[in-house]
DNA sequence: CTTATTTTTTAGGACTATCTAATTTAATTT
DNA sequence: AAATTAAATTAGATAGTCCTAAAAAATAAG
């Protein structure tokens, strides 16, 4: 079963969908998505249906099917290594690399794809924190909580970030909350919901309850 | 100037064609070289020529402009940069890589390929000895002559194939004679054309004349 | 120098993916 | 529950790429 480059898109946007607790996926959500019409988007989910990727019933939604998203963890795992490629080896910033990754997901070789996974030593993370799916579409995603909602004295590991806009993680790496970055919360301010925080054991940041709400942490 | 994944593989083909020493670039050979019908082509020039990557009216054929040179010489750098990555970074055999090349060597992104570029150390040669051409477009070229032509005594380096399908490439790996080998011809027999070789200085070879004509050497 | 052959182009479809505008269905409000 | 609003779908176009079959032009042969 092959999918065609736009086809590869909508499901990966529809999986990205699904997981983002939404209850069911809407027409206009993946339009917004993917940047495009929703009468584009009823056109390409009644061919989806067809290909067995999702369930579709018009007007009352879809869901993925377990070929669908096996399907679209494959193209997120292919996108996720590119990203490591990209930031490891051609020393891309975090918020050069999606643009292009998008391209290269598309690129069709299992070989290249196990190949290039050896290469980077099997990494079980991209760029952003967020998890690379192995071969068999297998995601070990680790329990995350926002940074927001640690207590004082817990100590974390940052992981991701859900709003990865290029602005935010710009402002990450200029104040050196990477992802990968040791911290330990050393204060929390009632009133505004600011955060203190102590990064690497030798440098202390104060962050907005915004700013902390967009941080995923693995804590320890 | 952007052109389509299709419209820089019918470029990337009229170039190499033009190459080839023929006068005159044939609707025929076009569609031969691609795998398409001339009807296509017909089409597809028609389009090219509106584009001014090629000098075009119909009937009587069709010249590159420096333009469309640019932009195909551009197209194969980025194809055989991808071929040296292949190689030497995920430890592709030679005769593995043309395909998955072929789909990589459409990536937009010049940042990309600068990084490729510095990553592999600015390659002069891709695997199959062929010349990368720089970020201007521009290609040294040594002069190179088949293995066929070289005298008795005669030494030099294998640095391309004329023929590049699968088979001949197995069969030159087989035998030791890879791109990149020191050669030197210790006898011809007249009769059939065939040639005895040393390679690297320590195992002797016999080749057919046309095994002979399809190895380019560097002569020193 | 006509006729036959080959090459090339055009005409007319098919398929993918997109759009706008109109319609249909579902959800919300009163 | 009827009327209004919002969401989703269909209808009909357009653009790109490819195809087959037919026509036109160039070349080769007699």
């Amino acid at each position: 079963m092959e999918l065609t480059t736009a086809e590869e898109n909508y499901l990966k946007a529809i999986y990205h969908l699904s997981e983002e607790g939404k209850k069911s996926v809407s027409t206009n959500d993946i339009a917004a998505a993917i940047q495009t019409k929703p009468a584009s988007v009823s056109d390409m989910l009644r061919k989806l249906g067809e290909k067995e990727v999702i369930q579709y019933r018009k007007y009352y939604g879809l869901q993925i099917t377990p070929l669908g998203m096996r399907l679209a963890l494959q193209t997120i795992r292919k996108h996720r290594l590119w990203e490591v490629f990209l930031v490891d080896k051609l020393h891309f910033a975090w918020d050069e690399v999606h643009e292009v990754a998008e391209q290269l997901e598309h690129i069709q070789s299992t070989l290249l794809i196990e190949r290039l996974d050896a290469y980077l030593n099997y990494p079980k993370f991209d760029p952003h924190g967020d998890p690379i799916p192995d071969a068999f579409g297998d995601v070990r995603s680790r329990p995350r909580i926002a940074l927001q909602e640690m207590d004082v004295d817990q100590s974390g590991q940052i992981v991701a970030v859900k709003d990865s806009s290029p602005a935010f993680l710009r402002y990450l790496d200029k104040v050196g909350a990477y992802i990968g970055a040791r911290i330990k919360v050393l204060d929390k301010v009632e009133f505004d919901g600011s955060v203190e925080i102590l990064v690497d054991q030798k440098k202390t940041l104060f962050m907005s309850k915004d700013v902390a709400n967009n941080i995923l942490v693995l804590t320890s």
